[in-house]
DNA sequence: GTCTATAACAAGATAGAC
DNA sequence: GTCTATCTTGTTATAGAC
């Protein structure tokens, strides 16, 4: 059933990433079936054999990427380390292209009715839950400030997601990775200047050249 | 020169409240001139007397409504308290329209060539100064994790804007207000648990009938 | 699986009467 | 200042040939 992959769906792949393209350039009202049609080579009919109506093809965009991945890994149960997910973000500042498709869909998404709430209200749910776990984990039940780690959650992912918009906007202006980092350092227990420093610059590791934390 | 009001504009900041409606609605892209129109009672060859393209009417939108108004405060060259800016969020948890239509906008604008692109990067560029100058006057020169003041308020934008798209898909699930408050208690200097606390519950002072902090 | 043709609208904009 | 009429273009979707 849970296909995506593997299927006779190379076209259909390529379709998806050619969307997701269009519509960070556009926005999904903007983006056009002949535009999304002409950059794989077809016809706006043709892509229409692949995808009935553009709905479909906009679930198959959300589904195929799941933008920082806090929520696949939430669905899976096991929270990710914070290490993972600034790395994530530094991850992202190497993708504008899917970061600003995200960002204009998740704008669009509050909109009345918009086909693309559910998805993101379930997602915002989970990046939440995900994020707990992650903080819990790492700082245990009390946080700086008296925070729950479901709180802090809350403003994790609104940091994520308005660091974006900044950075989309003016990329000279604001580094996105080290501002999330900052967030970061203002969760760590404060007490230490110097100690444990485990949020700290220079954290990129996992090597950048792998396939990818989306997916 | 400066006008907006006091014209003969009292059609005019009747067509820019239901042009802000109607985006909140459904989107720049989606909002249509006739429905905008149509809201005020007029057909949208009337309303093209007052705004001769849909572009001149989405000026005028982002004109008057300068959101959470920061923005202007650091324009006049004044910073405005930080409660002040928590009683803001509060406000604006009272008038999702507003933060709805704003939030759209936002999305769309990080999209090529959007007429409003060139609005939200000055935007931000002034909430970032005037934030840093909130809060060096609160906090000085260094903030908890070794933040400079400059750096804290990229995140302070981040977290009013991250928060806002989390509540308005979600209200239930998100506390707007309290968790922007937390994001002050981060910020706050930790070692009082009790002390100084200028950040806590019940900050809700001005009174919320003022004409409001929007215009 | 991809194309041509085309239906069926919807949108922003212009011209000019009242 | 507001309306009717209309142009022009763009967009999703269907039908059916190859």
């Amino acid at each position: 059933m849970a296909r995506t992959r593997g299927e006779r769906g190379a076209r259909r792949v390529e379709i998806v990433q050619a969307a997701t393209e269009v519509i960070a350039e556009r926005g999904y009202r903007g983006a056009t079936l002949a535009a999304v049609a002409e950059r794989v080579g077809l016809t706006q009919q043709g892509l229409m054999h692949h995808f009935p109506t553009k709905e479909a093809l906009l679930v198959a965009v959300l589904e195929a990427r799941d933008q920082w991945d806090m929520a696949s890994a939430a669905l899976h149960g096991r929270a990710w380390p914070l290490e993972v997910v600034a790395d994530l973000v530094e991850y992202n500042a190497t993708r504008p292209g899917i970061v600003q498709a995200f960002t204009v869909l998740a704008g669009d998404s509050v909109t009345e009715g918009h086909p693309a709430q559910e998805f993101f209200r379930g997602r915002y749910a989970h990046v939440r839950e995900g994020g707990a776990q992650a903080l819990r984990a790492e700082y245990g039940d009390r946080l700086p400030g008296g925070l729950s780690p479901e709180r802090a959650a809350t403003l994790l992912a609104a940091v994520v997601d308005g660091l974006q918009v900044q950075w989309l906007l003016d990329p000279e202006a604001v580094d996105m990775p080290a501002a999330f980092r900052d967030f970061l350092a203002l969760l760590a227990p404060p007490p230490r200047p110097q100690g444990t420093d485990s949020a700290q610059p220079g954290s990129a590791r996992t090597e950048p050249e792998r396939a990818g934390p989306h997916v």
